[in-house]
RNA sequence: GGGUUGGUAGCUCAAUGGUAGAGCAGCGCCCUUUUAAGGCGUUGGUUCUGGGUUCGAGUCCCAGCCAACCCA
């Protein structure tokens, strides 16, 4: 009994005993053995505060899961949401693969790549920023319905809503277009939000998101509610189907102007920052347009719209429509402010391909994926592609403000000391 | 990369330029219905780092480190 004294809070131990209800009526363990599974050195936060500085949240997060049950609830909702992609793609015949993550050509984005080194071939080596080129060689060879998700690694900042490395989903379905990929991006994020619907008797949220399916009677509404600490609502996204589909040329004109786009160049500029919009004096046609587009479009946009027709300039590598070739077949999926996930009728003409990679990557022709290009002139069918961010997905899901709070390692910068 | 704010005990936070404190945790004793928190007592600090101003700096100034937020 004298060794009762010397156990702290946070040891872990094991005990033997009966049960009994003590007369106050707690239900209790009479011990008889009592044994040390493993010591604590360090005490642990105080319990009623919890762990609240950020900093010490995301360098020591078994400390944050320890001590918040919120944190502890964000990254179930995560474990969750990953099982119910996989279901649910499986469940419509996509099989699941693995593609390189160390490429020797960083292709299927724009972005900066980080580069490592492989000793016994005595090559450099990039780690992938998509898996894209590697899914569409698996369309040429007969893989029809295809997903993947995993990481991808951009060496670009760290902010907010961007981690050095990140979660991706993306698929491939041949004969499909862009439109059907909508339709069922649309039907998977409602999925995924009906699901931890069903999850909130076991953890109910104390703060951040919960969803709420509202009333029996048609219309059914399917919401995504984000609270502050107090539990206040700050936020309701409603992701009631059918989603919107809008035109980007209608949306600009929506938010600038019906006659946006017979304005002068130097009139959409004067315009342009009437509206609050900064606007670099350097700037082609369509960057004004889509800095419009990101201020007073974009951001604002709570619920989910499908964006299509997008201008061919901001998407180079998409298919063109074929009623307006100033226009390219794909979707921008917009929720709560941010891009959540695109979609593409992939191009799949192999001479075109190569025309638009050489262009993108200029000087640099050691960026061309060879490879790939010769995997197209084996010939690959016409599919429809899209891309889903799982971390921004989660953000919204479960209400978290940053992407640190649904990443459990997130990059920081080492401490020095 | 730029701007703003912050960094004090294990945790949560105080402290007009004038002896660095409180609550919780810990430790000791007492009590025994204690949904964070029963009572009394008590230990605990390179105030992020390095310079500077000053009789005197947690506080003011400069530089750096780390973080959060906003902007690019």
């Amino acid at each position: 009994m004298e060794t009762f004294g010397l156990l702290d809070l946070g040891d872990f131990i094991g005990v033997e005993g009966t049960c009994f209800v003590t007369k106050t009526g707690e239900p209790t363990l009479k011990v008889t053995q009592l044994e040390v599974l493993a010591k604590t050195l360090r005490p642990l936060p105080e319990k009623w505060h919890g762990l609240t500085d950020v900093e010490a949240r995301y360098r020591q997060r078994y400390l944050d899961l320890v001590t918040n049950e919120r944190s502890r609830e964000i990254f179930s909702q995560r474990i969750t949401i990953l099982r119910e992609i996989r279901d649910f793609m499986q469940g419509r015949g996509f099989l699941e693969v693995e593609t390189p993550m160390l490429q020797t050509v960083a292709g299927g984005a724009a972005a900066e790549p980080f580069r490592t080194h492989h000793k016994a071939l005595g090559i450099d080596l990039y780690l992938r920023i998509a898996p894209e080129l590697y899914l569409k060689r698996l369309l040429v060879g007969g893989f029809n319905k295809v997903f993947e998700v995993n990481r991808n690694f951009r060496n670009e900042g760290i902010s907010r809503r961007h981690n050095p490395e990140f979660t991706m989903l993306e698929g491939y379905w041949a004969y499909a277009n862009f439109e059907q990929m909508a339709e069922l991006v649309e039907e998977l994020i409602c999925h995924l939000a009906e699901t931890l619907e069903c999850g909130r008797g076991l953890c109910a949220p104390i703060s951040g998101a919960s969803l709420t399916d509202r009333g029996t009677k048609a219309p059914p509404t399917l919401q995504v509610e984000h609270r502050d600490a107090n539990g206040n609502v700050t936020r309701t996204i409603n992701l009631t189907r059918p989603w919107r589909r809008a035109r980007y040329r209608d949306l600009v004109c929506e938010a600038a102007g019906a006659d946006w786009f017979d304005l002068t160049s130097e009139a959409r500029r004067v315009k342009g920052r009437e509206l609050g919009v900064e606007l670099g004096p350097q700037l082609a046609d369509f960057e004004v347009t889509q800095h419009v587009f990101e201020k007073l479009v974009e951001e604002k946009t709570l619920d989910p719209v499908f964006v299509t027709h997008c201008p061919k300039e901001l998407v180079p590598l998409a298919r063109q429509n074929p009623e307006d070739d100033s226009v390219v077949d794909v979707f921008e999926l917009i929720i709560n402010g941010q891009e959540i996930a695109p979609g593409y009728s992939e191009l799949n003409d192999p001479m075109v391909q190569r025309q638009r990679l050489l262009e993108q990557a200029g000087e640099e022709t050691q960026k061309l994926d060879e490879d790939f290009l010769l995997a197209l002139e084996h010939g690959m069918p016409p599919a429809g592609g899209f891309g889903l961010g799982v971390d921004r997905l989660t953000m919204l899901l479960t209400g978290a403000e940053s992407i640190r709070d649904v990443i459990l390692f997130p990059l920081l910068r080492p401490k020095r000391d």
